[in-house]
DNA sequence: TTATTATATATAAATTATTATATATAAGGA
DNA sequence: TCCTTATATATAATAATTTATATATAATAA
């Protein structure tokens, strides 16, 4: 799945491995995110298919920076992709659901102390999504009013993480009264 | 991680191999899974490392059984996993999210249907939540009374499953209004 | 001044995960 | 009766992901 998130950065302009990967980091990262080595080797393998092509631009005082643009052939399987309905969610891992599950033969401090730090942990998402993505995410529509669909469905994503979040800490509230009263 | 969800699960008893993987999808699927292939191959690490041991016990009318028990080793190394608290939120992927940022290109209808789906297979993952896997932890709690402490964190991660998936609901429907009217 | 981070590319090795394949008996459904 | 699923084990091949490593210049922070 990490070709379409590739294609579909690309299909908003030509840019670098490293400009994926910071865009990535700035918009996606909640919901789909990847290191660079396989950037790097995912990219290669596009070009391979002819998905998109690459060229070298020469930088003065930077290293030299290689520059994608997804080819005709690399739209077209990106429109078959987000046209194509998902039928099945797929499967997900929350570690620390995982920990808790087995929590039984932990102390009872130990574990609200793990509580509260996943709560925190959760806050800190929470404020980062009101603030800093929504900030990219208004500052991307002033300057480009031409991306206002997409930014209405950044939106949504972002949204989402919001509205997911803000549950997550109230299971985590919940969760530590019940553990309180009767753990 | 899965060699701590093994552990964790042979902590309760005894079991083998194909048991973990039918108790593992009763119980932890919707926060951790793995496939059979996995689990055989990390038992075999496991049982290299001493954290559990193993034995073939014959069986009548059905293939034979490995059935693998926790060493005072494995309790240990669990002991001290779930002892230790996480200190980053571990990234997730959700394909759904990364196809609807990239969405803006599909028709208005398409988009709606593709919401409506979403919405569908979370109700029925919640509807599954509410009925099966809370009569699984009832009626685990019913015949093991000493494992009340085990069953209110299962409990909490069933909920915490709830609420989530409440909120991916809650969050759909306030998404195919804002596509209806807005897109 | 030195260490760290940012900007850049990329591969290799290791780890985790999935799919395919294999063997074998029993039970259930069409 | 035959096909599928359940009950069982397990490995091989492939795919996805992470960590490590390498090279190199510029900017920033201590």
């Amino acid at each position: 799945m990490l070709k379409y998130a590739l294609l579909g950065f690309l299909n908003y302009g030509p840019m670098s491995g490293y400009d994926l990967k910071q865009l990535m980091d700035q918009s996606t990262a909640n919901f789909w995110h990847a290191k660079l080595s396989q950037i790097y080797v995912t990219l290669k393998a596009l070009e391979a298919e002819d998905m998109i092509t690459s060229s070298a631009v020469t930088q003065e005082s930077r290293p030299d920076r290689r520059v994608y643009s997804i080819t005709a052939k690399g739209k077209a399987d990106l429109s078959k992709w987000v046209n194509t309905p998902d039928l099945e969610i797929a499967q997900s891992k929350e570690p620390f659901l995982l920990k808790l599950f087995f929590s039984a033969q932990i102390s009872k401090e130990n574990l609200l102390s793990q509580l509260r730090i996943q709560r925190d942990l959760h806050q800190k998402i929470l404020e980062r999504n009101k603030t800093e993505l929504a900030a990219v995410i208004a500052q991307t529509t002033e300057q480009a009013p031409h991306l206002k669909k997409d930014a209405l469905l950044w939106e949504a994503t972002r949204r989402s993480g919001e509205i997911i979040d803000e549950a997550i800490i109230r299971w985590l509230d919940e969760t530590i009264e019940i553990i309180n009263k009767e753990f």
